[in-house]
DNA sequence: AGCGTACCCGAACGATCGGTCGGTTTATAG
DNA sequence: CTATAAACCGACCGATCGTTCGGGTACGCT
């Protein structure tokens, strides 16, 4: 689709194909458990071209988790998202958030497993906590509107739907024949509606 | 509670003290981003004594994991878990689970965070899956009997199910002034009766 | 044909990894 | 006071870690 167009120079790696790899191996072994050794025998290279590409391995996870966070970030931002009334802008989110993840599944994944051990890390989960604080002020607001239940915690709400979304990561797999837009319709029967149909009543 | 009957030998940690350290720092850490030194350096001991309580890192693992682990698998053997209406043994499974998750915190954490890299992390995936099958098969079980909403797939049910009470590890502390059934409360009106009232209609 | 560009390699670096070893310290039991 | 038990320590091991370096190789362009 991008570019047919011949490139210049030896054929191999650029930045970003190798920056796919790298990113399917970390979220196969764990960042912290793959070494340069194993990212260069799935590459098929050598390790010591790994540093041509990029200067090392902490910017590799900067990369993916960037990459992650600006497609988050950029549903945030969306139309639907910031006009409306609260509780359709928060389901405008959750799907699309699905979309995202589903799209750049291997890069969320890695991002929603970064504890904050270094500072490529901690400056990750700080953007992170931003996309949270805009979902969870949707919740707050569709509270508030009396769109949610009487009796439903907002904070305690929107980490469930965290949960359930970021979950995604853990199995779904975009070739599975479940097409991204049938699961955000069954994440958001499932937390909107529920999955209980009300029967013996006396 | 247990034992407060003075010990032989030189006081310090015993393998049960070393553990609920080693898996504090673990699940800080990860598993593989913490090293021996990282954990000695904690526990205020040196490298070498942690190998007189236990043969190596693995097996800090593997005790850690087959804690939550048996703790999981004793919920699904219970009473209230084996008769009765599978959706209603499916809600006991669910609270149940929050309420191990809350007393196991950081061995059910760690479970949850193994991606299969060594034997030990294999062993423990296996037995998880056993635990999900379980859980799924109630899922499908309370659908065939007709307490499910129609138009919900129980095997994607199931999936979000997990996904839900999984995802209390990432947030919730003992600690927070939130007692376990409260948020086994939340997660059960959650998912199964849904967050939306309904509201405008015309 | 020759040049610039992009990509790749083998050998080596100091640091850190998980783990081993022989010996020492501090308690209780008799 | 001695024996036994339980925990700890410092020094060291080979292996592996992320990274560096000085080149080598295969393309498109002119």
């Amino acid at each position: 689709m991008a570019d047919t167009a011949a490139r210049r120079g030896r054929p191999g790696y650029d930045r970003d194909a190798l920056l796919r790899v790298a990113v399917q191996v970390f979220t196969e072994r764990g960042y912290d458990g793959t070494s340069m050794e194993d990212l260069a025998a799935r590459l098929g290279i050598t390790k010591s071209s790994i540093y041509h590409h990029v200067p090392g391995k902490a910017e590799l996870l900067r990369l993916a988790v960037g990459r992650a966070l600006d497609a988050l970030t950029a549903v945030t931002e969306e139309a639907a998202a910031t006009s409306g009334p609260a509780i359709d802008r928060l389901e405008h989110v959750v799907r699309r958030s699905v979309d995202v993840l589903a799209a750049e599944l291997p890069f969320v994944t890695l991002l929603l497993r970064v504890r904050g051990n270094t500072e490529v890390e901690q400056a990750a989960l700080a953007r992170r906590r931003q996309f949270d604080r805009i979902v969870s002020d949707l919740v707050a607001r569709a509270a508030a509107e009396g769109d949610l239940r009487p009796g439903v915690d907002p904070a305690l709400t929107s980490r469930l739907l965290f949960g359930t979304v970021n979950s995604l990561t853990e199995w779904y797999r975009p070739d599975g024949g479940l097409a991204p837009g049938d699961v955000a319709d069954a994440v958001v029967a499932t937390i909107f509606t529920g999955i209980r149909v009300e029967r013996r009543r006396a």
